[in-house]
DNA sequence: ACAGATATGGAACGAACGTTCCATAACGTG
DNA sequence: CACGTTATGGAACGTTCGTTCCATATCTGT
């Protein structure tokens, strides 16, 4: 071994993140992600090899972070059908603080799928991961009867997950808090409305 | 009058349009648009101002189409649930075209739409604007009985608008036809089931 | 304390960016 | 046919881009 870095990889990928969200991958410049972490084109270029591969970093970084929430959320205590809620009430609470940022993994399927394939291969693998997570939560409800499903957990399971993606692109819009809402409200409903204790 | 021009000013926005929509705009590169185009520098600067005009100008120039476009599919006859299944058609057999071009107004939102202040004004009005063209067809559907609507229509219309787009982003991970339209399905499902004919 | 190895700072690189400029060309008008 | 006006082609500008390079600093292992 020899000279120890001075900083922190896990730090420097966390900024990177943030600005690759907030301003996207064409319009951050090597420059911006040097001068947000301190570091210099050397210790950058050495670390990570190069912008593009600092993106990938990134973007896998974002991807944990974000399967990690959305498991936690839909495995709360308090049913899947509020859990799924609380995941878009979630969303819409992130999109309207100032700065809105939308999911980088929007920012990156629209931008950037297309013309970086190991972006598009990084964005399939973890949207289907997501999905499948998802689709055994909505299954496991309906087994136990929380919900009964119209179509196939897995295609609602991908229809919810792109939904609350695009509640980041409704956000872009239009930053009226009740107008996310109301799409929310309608995008969960395809869960069904609950089954309402009839009284005798 | 003097010397006329040499290009037509509608044939370069449409050139323009194509470049952006398939490359984004950061990435499409003003010797780009000069080199699709055959204009030289000096016309294009003449004529349109900048590359951020040009953008502008192909930008509304693509929502005239689109408006257009979608207009004419959901005033066709044959009743507005099946037209508004054959936006969602149209939309993915265009979405599974080689070269698959998602709607400039999805990539113009995601990854403009909060750091170019004009675009952000442009698809808030063209958005608000669909959406009420888009409700007062429901509305219309739904005093005719063709459908019963859960949600108010302004709501169920900017719904299904956004999952129009969101056709887009849904395609850009992932290129299965049949996942597109397990996802259109969803979406339209929110029109609720068409009333069969119950034999008595 | 010395040698080997790795990290750092910052100048520098060539390429590409959006834009400007000007001499020249091609028109309409008197 | 000449004049005013507008359009064109393309060189050139200053800036910024992502990246490379190298001298120097700082560590570990002996």
């Amino acid at each position: 071994m020899a000279r120890p870095k001075e900083f922190d990889e896990q730090e420097v990928v966390a900024k990177a993140v943030e600005l690759f969200q907030r301003k996207g991958y064409d319009a951050t410049s090597v420059r911006d992600l040097l001068e947000a972490t301190g570091l210099s084109s050397s210790s950058l270029y050495a670390a990570f090899g190069g912008k593009e591969q600092l993106f990938l970093r990134a973007l896998k970084a974002h991807a944990v972070i974000e399967r990690q929430t959305l498991l936690e959320q839909l495995t709360a205590s308090g049913g899947m059908r509020s859990n799924v809620r609380a995941v878009f009430e979630g969303l819409i609470h992130l999109l309207m603080e100032p700065d809105n940022n939308s999911s980088l993994t929007l920012r990156a399927a629209v931008e950037l799928a297309a013309g970086m394939p190991p972006v598009f291969e990084l964005l399939s693998e973890y949207i289907q991961e997501l999905t499948a997570m998802f689709a055994t939560l909505l299954e496991d409800a309906a087994a136990r009867g929380e919900m009964k499903l119209s179509f196939p957990a897995a295609d609602v399971a991908h229809y919810l997950l792109f939904n609350a993606y695009n509640l980041g692109m409704v956000a872009r819009v239009g930053r009226s808090e009740e107008q996310l809402r109301r799409y929310a409200d309608i995008a969960v409903s395809v869960l069904g409305e609950p089954e309402q204790e009839v009284a005798a």
